[in-house]
DNA sequence: GTGTCTGCAAAGTCTTTGCACCATA
DNA sequence: TATGGTGCAAAGACTTTGCAGACAC
């Protein structure tokens, strides 16, 4: 079986990518947390043990990993892009629930099975009505968290 | 029946705010699209006839019109907030399609009922386990387009 | 008349780009 | 060794803020 590890370097390298230093750093950031992180928020992780390693090479990391799909790219609303590794074995797929006044960020799980069912239905009727080729989706739900709702 | 416009001049004054000049044009300006607009997109369209309002405004209006629910905030990854009135008579509910090569971005319409059983169902279940007092969703998916998948 | 809104200019924030040096394959 | 990557600094792009004058109610 293909393992996480050498799928993405596989993905690198076929883009005609070089895996260096950097990059396997931010990879393992971003498969040994369950957030949404930030460009910044990687900076700050990387940065106490590698303070070489500079901003711009974070954000031209992320960049890369999500244009050769290895990551899910968002916007909360909150100002900044936040990625997240696609489909890992410690992450199920998942969606989110943003409350729109405190930012706060849930995600869940719940009726993926369902939504999966739509969401096929979705891509193959879409393929076929605008030939357009579905690689992935997001759902998100916008509203106020328990604390704001009082 | 209480007309849209009644609907949105009442949830501003509701929340304080006054019925200005720029925010009726603004108004209007979005009431009559299909498409998604950026702050720019406005402020183009209005600084043809009103010269004097200035692009600060239009930031500001989008953002009340937003916050008092008028507005759906969209983010399809080219650097602009995109704004579109929620559910208008002239606009059905929809989703996107975006290429994630050339930006490209389509409504489609197809599904919704399928779609509007699966949302109720999550909202449903979703406000009992968390709490969470959902009033919008937004559903993009990504992929290439016809163009861009050659 | 009072509190809100507007317009201009300036500042802020996140992100991208240029370029010389470095490192992977 | 050749091409792609990195780091620093500077620039870019979108958006927000401060403040005085204008306007809605």
């Amino acid at each position: 079986m293909r393992s996480k590890y050498y799928d993405w370097t596989e993905k690198l390298r076929s883009n005609g990518g070089r895996l260096t230093t950097p990059r396997k750093i931010i990879f393992n950031i971003l498969n040994s947390t369950q957030k949404h992180l930030s460009a910044e928020d990687v900076y700050f992780i990387i940065h106490k043990r590698n303070p070489k390693i500079g901003l711009t090479t974070v954000y031209r990391t992320l960049d890369t990993l999500f244009k050769i799909g290895c990551l899910n790219k968002f916007d909360f609303g909150d100002g900044h892009s936040r990625y997240e590794l696609i489909e890992s074995q410690e992450k199920q797929h998942h969606h989110h629930l943003i409350c729109t006044k405190c930012g706060e960020v849930i995600d869940y799980t719940d009726f993926i099975e369902k939504e999966t069912e739509l969401v096929k239905l979705t891509e193959k009727e879409l393929s076929r009505k605008y030939n357009f080729k579905i690689d992935n989706h997001i759902f998100q739900f916008y509203g106020l968290c328990s604390k704001c709702n009082k």
